[in-house]
DNA sequence: TTACCTGCAAAGAGTTTGCAGGTAG
DNA sequence: CTACCTGCAAACTCTTTGCAGGTAA
C-alpha cells in the first residue's frame, strides 16, 4: 500500500480524484520496469488475473482516455480494430511482428535520426511515428 | 469505354471476375492522377456522386479488401475508428494534417533514408511506415 | 452535501457474414 | 449450368453514452 501515495498524487495533481479503481489501475499500469502495450480488452483482463476483481469497461475506457488526455499514456497508430496504448510516452518508435502481432519499442539508435525535409506554411511538425513490421523471413 | 479493358484484365487476371461494380470501383480509384487516401464510406460517397448509382457497402468491402490482398491498395496506418486506404502503393509515407484530419503523400525527399539497426534472429523487415503529424502553429 | 465516479445496459459506428437472387464464363 | 458475385439485413466487435447508485472531499 506504501506507493499507492505516489499514484495518489499523480491523479490528484491532475484533477483526478484517487479513485480505487483509479489507483489500481495506475498500479497495473505504471508500476512495471518494461512498456507495456495494451488494449483495453487486455487490461480488462490483466485486471481480473492479477486483482481478482473486476473493473467495468466503462470506467477501464474512461480511465485511459483520461490518462492519455495527461500525457501519462500515448495511443500507438497501428491498423487495427482496436486501439492500442503504450505506458511509455517519451518519442519513440514501434515495431511489430506480423507473424505473433506483438508490439515492441524502438529505441533511441535503433533508428537512424529521421529529418523531415517538408514545410507547410503555418504548420510545425507535432510527432513522427515510425512503424517497422517484421515478418519471418524464408 | 475504351479503358475498361484495361481494368477488365487486371481484375481477370488476378482472378477476380470484372463484374460491373468492380469495374466502376477500378475507373474511380485507378483512373486518376493524385494519389486518394479513402475510407469505405468516403468510397461509397464517391460512388454515388460520380456515377448516380450505388455499390452496396458489403460489396465495397469485399471489393476493397480483395483489392487489397491482391497489391493494388494499401492500408495506412493511423489511429483512426475507421480503415483508410491509400491507391498509391509504392513505398512512401504520410503526414496527416491533424486541424483538418487530411492525410497527405510524403515523397522520397521529403523524408531521410530511415535505417533500422534492430536485427532479430528468423525475422526480416516487411515495411517501415513513417507518419508524421503536423498541427496549426499559431 | 455536492460534484464527481462507477458500472450496467443500451446505443453507435465500422466491419463482417449468411443467404437468396443475379451474373460471368 | 456452375461457380462466383451482389446486396440486404442481421450479427459482431469496439467504443461511447445515459443514468442510477456510490464515493471523495
Amino acid at each position: 500500500m506504501g506507493n499507492n501515495n505516489i499514484f495518489i498524487e499523480k491523479l490528484r495533481s491532475s484533477g483526478l480524484r484517487p479513485t480505487k479503481q483509479r489507483i489500481e489501475i495506475c498500479k497495473l499500469l505504471f508500476d512495471r520496469k518494461k512498456t507495456l502495450h495494451f488494449t483495453i480488452s487486455d487490461l480488462s483482463k490483466i485486471v481480473k488475473k492479477e486483482t481478482n476483481k473486476k473493473i467495468s469497461l466503462a470506467t477501464l475506457y474512461n480511465t485511459i482516455l483520461s490518462f492519455k488526455k495527461k500525457g501519462y499514456l500515448k495511443e500507438i497508430s497501428i491498423n487495427s480494430d482496436k486501439s492500442y496504448f503504450d505506458t511509455n510516452t517519451s518519442n519513440h518508435h514501434h515495431f511489430i511482428d506480423e507473424s505473433t502481432n506483438e508490439i515492441v519499442d524502438l529505441h533511441t539508435g535503433d533508428v537512424s535520426n529521421i529529418k523531415i525535409n517538408k514545410k507547410l506554411p503555418g504548420k510545425k511538425v507535432k510527432s513522427i511515428e515510425v512503424l517497422v513490421k517484421f515478418e519471418n523471413s524464408n
